[in-house]
DNA sequence: GGTGGCAGTCTCAAAAAGAGCCCAGCACTA
DNA sequence: TAGTGCTGGGCTCTTTTTGAGACTGCCACC
């Protein structure tokens, strides 16, 4: 347990950033948000910060998860410089992918949000059940 | 500019949250998430933050959204509970969004998560740009 | 009587995600 | 020597999600 202290960015400035201005369309915060934001991306870089894993074993980690979007996912975190890809020259060649320092970073950034959530899932699910319910 | 701090659990007791300790697919972690990393979801609630605002406010503060997605991001945001909306029955009836405490107490955690991606974007890009040359 | 703002809905096309089969190469085994 | 299984993916097909844009009803203003 590490414990850290942030200045955080007025609500403002916050939105500011995200809209780079005035240029909404090109905003860099924007286009690096879109980038975790698919519907793996977060659970594999939980994933790999807490150890290095091999594609197959990440596919059994994470059974329903596709062939198809874990290549996609994890090309992108690499893309991204997210995510490292070594190869070993094995018999059967095997791949590691590991986080590298900038997905560790991006992590401890994300790992607010996930620990939020894990608090406050059942403020969601309520809400969620109540709002159905008015709805009919 | 506020302060504080907080104590994050270490990186295995966050994969472990977000796979519900082996039902990885009914997690409440991944699923309070996934509400979340819809495309316009941040976004919106960084503009709500700041202050609440009308409906066509919002379509005219972010020019590139569909009015579609606009209807749905707030509906869904409306159905987690993040964000309050109010319906004045003025002649043209008006409707005001709000965040939700629960929504400003997300979007708390969030900012961890957007300021990193400022802060780190240059980083990102490059990242991108070293790996596209990579790939020919 | 035409125009414009209000908050959406509806339909149709494009993009993204999911399901599942296929591949080559090597080891082990019967 | 043929069968089986493991490795890390590629490939196609279908379903879901997103985007673009026209359309609605009401009212005020000109």
């Amino acid at each position: 347990m590490d414990s850290r202290t942030v200045n955080l960015k007025s609500k403002l400035e916050v939105y500011k950033a995200m809209t780079d201005g005035g240029n909404i369309a090109d905003c860099p915060v924007r286009d690096v948000i879109q980038g975790l934001n698919g519907k793996w991306s977060s659970l594999l870089t939980a994933a790999l910060a807490e150890q290095p894993y091999r594609f197959g074993e990440l596919r059994r980690l994470v059974p329903d998860i596709s062939q198809r979007m874990l290549t996609q996912t994890l090309y992108d975190l690499q893309r991204d410089g997210y995510v490292h890809r070594e190869v070993f020259p094995t018999k059967p060649p095997s791949v590691e992918y590991s986080l590298t320092d900038l997905g560790r970073s991006m992590f401890d950034a994300l790992q607010y949000l996930l620990q939020w959530a894990e608090n406050n899932h059942d403020a969601v699910r309520d809400a969620r059940t109540a709002f159905d319910s008015t709805q009919a």
